[in-house]
DNA sequence: TGAATATAGTTATGGAACATAGCTAATAGT
DNA sequence: ACTATTAGCTATGTTCCATAACTATATTCA
């Protein structure tokens, strides 16, 4: 079968059915990213108003939620290194939201603590974030968040 | 009530009843997120022995199955902006996998059309990774995974 | 028609998330 | 004691994503 040779000019691009990314929307990983990024963006424009990023909102969370962490700890609860724990605990200390306190019996480590504007500070953000959520998701019924969630629950790290 | 006077110091860190994050573990977003990452990192592996990241393979793919579509289109169907396209689409020229095509009716752009060696490399690419998100999806039925995606569809894009 | 406006592609730049390597101090293992 | 490991930190680089400004061309419309 012979093609006729390409030239460096085209007819005017015409664009037929559907989609233009039909063949990505049959993989589960594009699917689950594009959800995935409108709840990052919704969830990063909740937080904002409360002077949080994502980061260190879900580090705040951990911190309230297990007094006396340790940011190795936090580092392996939220899948990060340590190394970049280390600005995101910078940040929530300096805005008096959590406390770095040392570890007499292992002076190596910090014990993480959330103050108590810090506590106030992460029930405030999350009640707007579960409100934020709820914009997004009013399309599911309990049921089927619920199932969103144990579905997504049941994919298989290759870690 | 009064609370004695934080020290700068601390019991040893203890941890008590079930994971770190267990308080993010009721957003959706989170699981989505946590979903995601498995997903991309999957993908990403699963792509770079044919030399294609996330991103290139996803242009790829548009241009494969929509002959002559323009950068702007592309960057509309991957919801990226115009400007990040560019590189991309170098690379995949580069590559000899597509080429950019004058379009006689509008000088200002281009038409995007993908070459036989870049068809190939998708389809092979594809093959690969249908077969890596199989084992993501080890505990997911066909059922199941039809709706995963089906609710993911569902969530509301805020734009 | 001519002037203002809009669009396609590009370049430059910056921010945020994430990864790696190397460092110091402290601890644990033998 | 000697070695290896661990906690936190610093520096650095990559990737993705966003914004602003530029050029060439196209469109709008007074």
């Amino acid at each position: 079968m012979v093609r006729k040779p390409v030239s460096k000019s085209a007819e005017k691009p015409v664009q037929q059915d559907g989609p233009l990314d039909r063949h990505l929307r049959n993989f589960a990983g594009y699917n689950v990213k594009r959800a995935s990024n409108i709840m990052q963006s919704n969830a990063a424009r909740a937080l904002e108003p409360f002077g949080l990023r994502i980061t260190t909102y879900s580090a705040l969370c951990v911190i309230v939620d297990n007094p006396d962490v340790t940011q190795s700890q936090l580092a392996a609860a939220l899948n990060m290194e340590r190394s970049n724990t280390v600005l995101i605990i910078d940040a929530l200390e300096e805005a008096n939201l959590i406390g770095r306190f040392r570890v007499p019996t292992d002076r190596r480590s910090y014990a993480l603590r959330a103050t108590l504007a810090g506590i106030k500070q992460r029930d405030a953000a999350s009640k707007a974030l579960t409100n934020s959520e709820e914009d997004r998701l009013v399309n599911l019924n309990e049921a089927e968040r619920a199932q969103l969630i144990e579905l997504l629950g049941r994919i298989d790290p290759l870690d």
